[in-house]
This record gives C-alpha cells, structure tokens and sequence, in this order.
DNA sequence: CGCTGGTAAGTGAACGCTCACTCACTTCAC
DNA sequence: GTGAAGTGAGTGAGCGTTCACTTACCAGCG
C-alpha cells in the first residue's frame, strides 16, 4: 500500500487517512470502502461489505461519516484535490507552456500509476461526484484550462476555445487510463508519459 | 403530469435509435429508462420511476424485459452495436489511413450530437456494460484497434503499441463530450469534427 | 493505590423503508 | 374464445441507518 506523496505536508491541504499508512479503524474503512467502490460501484457495494473489509462492524463506519454517501464523497474529494495540488505544482515549477503540458501530463501518469485504486474510483466516479462543474472548488480541469487560456493569449498555443483544447488533451491521458482500467493493456502510463505529453501537445495545436 | 394520459399513438413520437420508431409501449420503456439512467444512473432510478416517465405499469416492463438489468444492458448494447457498424462503414468507405481517421472521427461526433442521450449513457456506463473486453461481441474500440494496427504495419502510421493509441486518439473525442456532458461547454461536437480528427492524427503519431 | 465518573470508539441486532419483481386479474384485438 | 398486453397491489429480500450497550482509556481525588 504505496503513499508516497500523500502524507499532511507542512502548510500544506490535508488529504486525510485515504491512502494512510497507519492502521486507524477510519483509514480501513477509507481503503477498504475505496477498493470496493473502485471494483464496483458505491451503489453495489453494501455497507456490510465495507465493514467486514474493514474489520469493523457497521456502527463504525457512522462514528466517523454521517452515512455511507458522505464517505463516498470524501474518497473522491481526495483524489480530486490531490490531482489539484499536482497540477498546481506542476504548472508553478513549469518553465514554459511546454514545460508545463510535459509536467501535468507526468502529474496525471504519476497519480494513476502511484495509487491506481484511488484514480480508477476517481474515473469511474467522475459523473457522480465531479459531474457538475462548481466554480468556488479546487478543480484541476479548471486550473489545466485557465492555464491553456493564458497560453493562447501569448501565443504559444493557437487559437481556439480553451476548454475543448483542455478536454482534447486530458482525454489523451485518462483514456489510456481507462483502456488500462478495462484490461485492454497492461502498462505503466508514467513509461508513456513523455509520448503523452508530445500527443496532448499536438493535439492541443489541432484542435 | 397525469398518468395514463400522457400516450403517444403509434406513428407519433420519434424514439429514433434504440428501437423501431414507433410510439409502442417497449420503445417508451426504453426511452424513458434510457433518458433517467443516462440523467442519474441505472442504480439511482427506480423501476417506478420508469414506468411512471414511460406512462406505464412497472409490470408492464416485465412483459418486455426479463429484469431491469437486461433493460439496461439491452440500452447499452443498442449504443455498442450502432458504434461499431458506424465504425465499419467508415472504415469500408476510407480511401487511406488518414481518410478513416476522419470519418471514424465524424462517426463519432455524429453518433454523440446526433442522440446526445444515448451517447451519454454510453459513455457514463462504459465501465460498467463495457469494461470487460469480451472478444466475441462487436466492439467499436477492438474495430478501431486493428485498423490501426494494419497502418502501422504499412508505415501509415508511427510504430507503436496499436491499443495505446486508439485509446489516446479515442481520448480526444470522448473526453470534449464527457466535458460536455458536464456542462463545461455547449458545442456541436460535429462542428469540431475535422479539428479533433487533426488531433486524433496528431496524437496517433506521438502517442 | 483503588475508586469514580466521564468520554469516545466500537459493537451488532433490530428497525423501517425501498426496491425489483410477481401474479391474479382485466382488457382487447383477432 | 383465446392469447397477448397491460395492470398494480402485494411480497420478501436487502439496504442504510440507529441505538442500547460494551470496552478501553484517562483524570482527579483521597
């Protein structure tokens, strides 16, 4: 159970027990309930499977969620603003627009390859939890299109619609992701991250 | 809205795609399940819920469906199967590669304008109907796969992994109507064939 | 030390409710 | 008359959630 980037940094948001290390009865709960919800669906995956998972009755998990939806939405706001601190950094150490696409498809290659589980919920459960776009959340698709809309007007990027250009390349890494999720292949997508990068960057000159 | 008033004579409404066009009861049970799943999902809508929005009994559903399960599959088989011929008549009518990239691209963005509903559910249920990859059954993806795999052979297209790149090149479609779907932007998707066939092009050369 | 009271974590049987599905029945076209 | 289509109250299973209870731990006090 690999966490490499995820422990409370210093100042910094707190991605709390999702991918912990330690043995707490709330971070089993958290894994336990993600691994399922990842194979499965939070609608099919029961309460008692998650407990007995877990090692914990059921009462457990309501000692720390209010119910089993609220879980659900915790493991994906994890993820979700994990991806955004990734990108965040990725486009602060980023030299230029190039360096920059280099960096945040490396991000997203690292994400899903770092905690696959983690990222296969977020995919998965995209439309359910991350389906409307809220403006006040820390979203990484936001943070990816404003940046790309910055590119455009320096001219660095050609001209078109931000936010397509954003999901055109985004599409390059979370489809492979997805391919992998299904069993198309099985490979590591840092190992490609370089390749992807060079796809989304054409990609983002087309279309 | 009243219950049993609400029919549609036969001849009437256009439920195109799924089934006949007619306004039979079985086409108003899938158009109305397909419109709730593709809008919620298929755990989230109740079978009442369905036969109220269909204008029918819930037992009437039973007389055309052995479970709500197959209901739903039956949808995503539907969409699954007009991809795939899609893509076969694209393909059969390509001059050379570049051409089928094209027209698989216009394939797609013509299936996802042309019944934004299905398509949706589509792609909102891929993971669950279409994750494993069954190779028996027709499948637009497997389709796309091989003719690329032939155009590397040919020197049509860059070495590498065929299955890696369909799924980048796929991304760049899929991805801009998930965006859609979640209400980032509203734009004809076949308005932007040609540019997202460019970088489908680009990406399957980097990629 | 032992005793007491307080608190929080954890238990698991039980509850109430919702759901997919059934079936005895009616309707109606042929 | 017959059978297919359609009805909708009924059913039992399974669900998320609750709650009275147990256990573990700690602090203060004499």
């Amino acid at each position: 159970m690999s966490l490499k980037v995820d422990e409370t940094t210093p100042g910094g948001k707190d991605v709390r027990g999702v991918t912990a290390a330690d043995g707490s009865t709330k971070a089993r709960i958290e894994r336990s309930a993600l691994t399922l919800f990842a194979e499965q669906s939070v609608d099919g995956v029961p309460t008692r499977e998650i407990a007995q998972a877990a090692g914990v009755s059921e009462g457990a998990i309501y000692k720390h969620f209010k119910s089993k939806e609220e879980l659900a939405a915790a493991l994906f706001e994890a993820i979700h603003v994990r991806l955004f601190n990734l990108v965040e950094a990725a486009l602060e150490d980023a030299t230029d627009f190039e360096d920059a696409v280099n960096r945040v498809v490396g991000a997203y290659c690292a994400a899903a390859d770092d905690d696959r589980t983690l990222f296969e919920y977020h995919i998965t459960h995209m439309f359910r939890f991350g389906a409307r776009h809220r403006p006040g959340r820390p979203d990484p698709t936001t943070l990816i299109a404003s940046r790309i809309a910055d590119a455009i007007k320096a001219g660095d990027c050609p001209d078109g619609d931000a936010e397509i250009k954003t999901a055109a390349a985004l599409g390059v890494v979370l489809q492979p992701a997805a391919h992998r999720m299904a069993g198309r292949f099985q490979i590591a997508l840092t190992e490609h991250s370089k390749s992807f990068a060079r796809a989304a960057m054409a990609a983002l000159k087309e279309a």
